[in-house]
Parts: structure tokens; sequence; C-alpha cells
DNA sequence: AACTTAAGTATTAAAATGGAAACTGTTACT
DNA sequence: AGTAACAGTTTCCATTTTAATACTTAAGTT
């Protein structure tokens, strides 16, 4: 059963108020959530960030088989704006074949450690929302 | 400036480890991450979740109000997920006007509590991926 | 009689995204 | 000469997503 205290409501209501309360809600001012998160909290960001958790150093092929189903096109795409954000850095060693290596930097480490949160909970919880959704196809 | 620790990043990879270490990397096992995720940190699932805590009950108007920018169409349909997958509910009251009111589930709001630290750290550091993207660009 | 409201559904067209497979470039091996 | 490896890029096509607008239902208001 899910245990959701009041108090813990009354905690997420105060930080919420923090986030909001100084948004004009009318307005459309910058937003990092459509902004920051459209990107980072993305299906193959989640899971590519994950990996280069787990396994320090990653090349563009290793990290292909691990996210599987993922495509090339995609995953250079993701790799370069993951890069352009700040959560990875791209290193080239001109050898031949060429190398190059993936891996986070820690303002990376700093958003993996709160992606983990969220992660976490899915993974706990994953099989409640696959009961939910069958329960609800068949209501 | 980052300041993420030894100590962090061990407490990271020991959590990775517990999530990843016994799934068989080769194999396309069952994954929360594709499947629960990729619906609940979508971007519009998001705002709403985060709208549908900062306000206890909301409207479809409302709530269109507030997450601007979706349409019609997305909110309809990313408002039945949210349902199927237990994170709100939908009620109607069969009045006229018609009155159809959206609120979180407990369920929903444990998911809740885990989305918060990763939006406002989100809200915290965009203006250091604001920063990095520019600099990424001119590079 | 026409207008308004609420919560969508339907429609159409335009735009973005996604996957599959071919291609690039260099070097080493057979 | 042909093939393989690496790390992608490019191209083409199909699917998905998105925006914008019109439509629905049914009672109450002007």
């Amino acid at each position: 059963m899910e245990t959701v205290t009041d108090n813990q409501k009354l905690k997420v209501a105060k930080k919420l108020k923090k986030m909001f309360g100084h948004i004009d809600l009318k307005t459309e001012t910058y937003c990092p959530i459509r902004d920051v998160m459209a990107l980072a909290s993305d299906k193959w960001s989640i899971l590519i960030m994950l990996y280069l958790g787990y396994f320090p150093v990653l090349r563009f092929n290793k990290l292909k088989k691990y996210v599987y189903g993922i495509s090339n096109k995609v995953l250079s795409e993701r790799l370069k704006m993951l890069e352009s954000d700040g959560y990875l850095t791209r290193t080239m060693y001109p050898e031949v074949p060429i190398r190059v290596e993936y891996q986070l930097t820690n303002f990376g480490h700093s958003y993996l450690r709160k992606l983990l949160e969220l992660t976490e909970w899915a993974t706990s919880h994953g099989d409640t929302v696959i009961k939910n959704r069958k329960k609800f196809k068949t209501a």
C-alpha cells in the first residue's frame, strides 16, 4: 500500500510553492522543466546517463549495446546534446581505429544522483503501474 | 561549482549495481525505465503532475491554461494515460455543463515526491545548462 | 433564437522524430 | 585485393507528434 502522510504532502506543497510561487502562471516565462528536463529526462538520455554511471567510461558501440534498441543516429544525437548541456565529456583518441570515450562530468554525476531517486522508484513500483494499467483496461 | 565527492559517487555506483546487477545486460528483459518512466517522465506528464501537486484539484481547462502550449488532444491523452497508470483520478460530475475533476492519487503523490527532487535540481541548475550549451555552440 | 460554457473528440495539415541501412575514412590483417 | 574494426554521418522513408480549428451535448442566459 502507498503510505503518503499528510505531513509529506505538506512538504511537497511547500516545495512546489517555492518552485511555482514566483512564476506568473499566466505569462510564458522561461521554464527549466520544458527546456532542461525535456532533454535530460527523455527515455534514451536516462538510460545513457545510468549506464555511464554504472561503467565509468564507455565507447560508442558498447553504449549502443547496453542501450539496446537505440539507433546510431539517435545515440549520436543524444550524446551530442548531453555533451552540449554539460552532462558528459567526449574524448577522442586519434588512434587507428579511432577511439572515442564518453564519461560523466561532475555536473552529470550531480544530475544522476537525483535521477537515480526516480529510477529507483520506477523500478520498485513498476509492477504496481502494470497492475493499474491492466485493471484500467478491463474496467 | 559542482561538488561531487568520491563518497557520493560510490553510493551512486552501489545503487546502480543494485539496479543493474541482476539484469543480464545482453538480453532484453523487462525494463521499467523504458516502460514506466518513458510515460511518466515526459515533459507534459511532469508538468501535469507538478500542477496537480500544487493545486489539489484541477479541471481540464484550468490544467490546459497552466500547462500552456499543450493541445487538447495531447492533454486528454496524457491524462488518460496517467489515470490508467494510477497516478491520478478523473471524477466526472454529470452536471450541465459537465464538470470533470482531476487529482493525484496517493500513488501519484509518492511519485511526485521523487519527481520533485529532479525538477528542483533542474530549476536550480538550469542556468548552468544554458551556460554550457552556449559555450559548446561557440566552441 | 442565438449565445455561452465545459470537456473533450474529430479533422486536417504541417513538422518533428525515428529506424534501417548504406556510406566514410584510415589502418591492419589475410 | 578484400575484409574487418571503430565511430560515427548521411539518406530515405515511415511513423508520430503537434498545432489549429471545428464540432458535440445540453441546459441556462440574453
